[in-house]
DNA sequence: CTGGGTGCAAACCCTTTGCAATTCG
DNA sequence: CGAATTGCAAAGGGTTTGCACCCAG
């Protein structure tokens, strides 16, 4: 369990950069295409393999969008995410009680080594008009 | 958006079946080997058709496990599961201030239409001994 | 009969991996 | 220099689809 070492290449430097101008979860392949579009081009196995890393290291928050995943930096903190559903702008949200609420639903059950997924989903207001 | 028209078939039959004796969640391919163990056989892709429309029409469960979609037979009230990370045994649990929470939540920011996906995941009692 | 359902295989999509060439430290 | 990283293209896993055949209504 020793300390990854990792190299400071123009590619992740890349994809580091892409993922902090994103404001919404970006699936491995949108960053590539945004890194294209910017000539900073990359290759695909790399984009999937240094935001695989940064999930890994927990410097990213992940999330399941239908059949892929998306990546997106948010802050440190433990939260959750309000996802429009059509434009995918995101708010981050604390949930104190649900975190509680979820350790206690599991210990009633012995359940143990518990982590959760909570997601809402809506419209924003600017789609909600359309 | 007139009501869609479902033949009965042995195919469709034969699914809901295996769907009914699952006790957790099980993928379509899952599903497929279950029936071909029985010598209900059927094809592949008539199983994704058939779980795919089950859940259109909200008669099952879904959740997405790591790459795949696994469906589920449960009770017709809202509810969230309490699932077993490793032998994937399901607890159906309820959240009423969860429910709430997510409600408050994308009104406060202006969301409608709402949904919201919570599950909890952990180890069972049983497999937590290993 | 006749249109929805089925089965097979090919096609798809996202993701991972083998491996030689490259580059950081 | 040596090891980690990259890139490409091939392989992989899950899911969808085209299309001819079949069967429930």
């Amino acid at each position: 369990m020793s300390t990854a070492p990792l190299r400071n290449t123009r590619q992740r430097a890349a994809v580091i950069s892409a993922l902090a101008d994103a404001e919404v979860f970006k699936s491995s392949q949108e960053i590539h295409d945004d890194l294209r579009q910017r000539g900073e081009s990359v290759g695909l196995a790399t984009v999937y393999r240094t935001l695989q890393a940064l999930a890994d290291s927990g410097d990213v928050d992940v999330i399941a969008r239908d059949g892929e995943t998306a990546y997106r930096q948010c802050s440190p903190s433990h939260h959750h995410h309000l996802v429009c559903r059509r434009c995918h702008s995101t708010i981050e949200v604390e949930a104190p009680d649900v975190e509680t609420w979820a350790n206690r639903v599991a210990s009633d059950h012995g359940f143990v080594d518990v982590t959760h997924t909570v997601e809402v989903y809506g419209l924003c207001p600017l789609c909600a008009r359309a």
